[in-house]
DNA sequence: GCAATAGTGTCTATTAGACAATATGGG
DNA sequence: CCCATATTGTCTAATAGACACTATTGC
């Protein structure tokens, strides 16, 4: 109980960040080269502040930026944890996002304050979490999941433009299960977020297959 | 712009709370009496106090009973908003929840700091709402409405032992549009967190209807 | 032609909505 | 018996899953 005395609470944003390995679902998670767990792995997220942010959702980009020199993602909110325990500083205030980058665009050096990165499996990371963050992690995962086992569509995973089949592949990579090929068809060739865009495929040592893009105004 | 250089941010907790009154949704919205908007309207809110209160969780329930003077309902969290200009206090992080209230259990008098209650049409409130308190109301109106729409049942709104046409129209103020009698006991029949009360009726000039209440470990 | 993947068609079990029929108590 | 509401049954259109079929390219 390493409870200071504190008039305010720490307030933090926290990210699970998830992109696509070889159609497997990944979670960035950071070495923390300072306190308050020197050495420990954790969601990267930091302390607000108020005079750089506009926002927690800003705070949640500055910080994601700054220990991972990430392009700017697509950012949902998922839940607000608090309480003077969570955090060995004292009361905090922490409002946990998820996050979905391309595969493309996996730059992921560390950054500062960070001693190492690593894209680990959501469901076992492989290393023990500082803070809540196990618990955070695995309501993150159950809210994209969530999500998209309600049609919505994880465009924010997949490159500019991509086919239909890895569009499947990302989401099977996020239910952890496989779907039908008909029947995701037939659910999403009504979904207004997607254009084929014309005229251009994917080329193999197959059918070619149509390529599409996110909508102009897609919302996840 | 009435901003004060802060350090560290407000952190509140506002609650929608929703109860029936004559089968129709009602939200309580209170008229302040301090700052910092004398005579406003506004959903109940207060600020995070760390030496009270063990979570955010609290705080709202803490507000509330000192407020309204209601006993602990259910609570909900909805979404956190954070910025600069919310609040004419300065930065500031408020976690809205929605909370349901029995519809037997309406006290609501005015307490510490309050003028006036009302319980209002969360569609049209009839009061312009301080802050971005309307924004806030709708976004919690749509949460409850989509997790009723999707199957969840709204016991909390209602008494300890009630009938299922009760429980029907419970949900149909919640969705604002009837429901088939028929369709709505197929689906909860299979509801493992409704238990008939054995033995118990409802009695009028008709057939007697089977009460029912809540499971044991009944979560909404 | 063959391999490989894209894209479509079909069959069926399940389900939600509409509506009707029956059940049961009070008067 | 009549009224009002509870409770149940039936019919149907829409849907999701399983599975098979056709299409189109490179080689």
């Amino acid at each position: 109980m390493a409870e200071k005395r504190r008039l305010y609470p720490i307030v933090t944003a926290d990210v699970a960040l998830f992109t696509l390995q070889e159609q497997r679902l990944r979670v960035l998670l950071i070495q923390r080269a300072n306190n308050p767990t020197p050495g420990g792995w954790a969601l990267p997220g930091g302390v607000l502040n108020p005079e750089l942010d506009a926002s927690l959702d800003h705070t949640a980009l500055r910080i994601l930026a700054a220990k991972t020199r990430v392009a700017l993602p697509h950012l949902e909110q998922v839940a607000t944890h608090s309480g003077p325990d969570r955090d060995p500083r004292g009361w905090s205030v922490s409002t946990l996002y998820y996050a979905l980058l391309p595969s493309d665009q996996v730059p992921a050096v560390a950054g500062d304050k960070t001693e190492s990165i690593e894209w680990c499996d959501p469901e076992r990371p492989g290393h023990r979490l500082a803070f809540d963050h196990r618990v955070l992690l695995g309501e993150a995962l159950a809210t994209l999941r969530e999500k998209v086992g309600r049609g919505a569509l994880p465009l924010h995973l997949l490159p500019a433009k991509f086919t239909l089949t890895e569009l499947q592949r990302a989401c099977e990579a996020i239910l952890g299960r496989p779907l039908d090929k008909a029947a995701f068809r037939r659910q999403i060739k009504e979904a207004p977020q997607l254009v084929a865009v014309e005229g251009e495929f994917l080329r193999g040592a197959q059918r070619p297959a149509q390529l599409y893009r996110a909508a102009g105004g897609f919302a996840f």
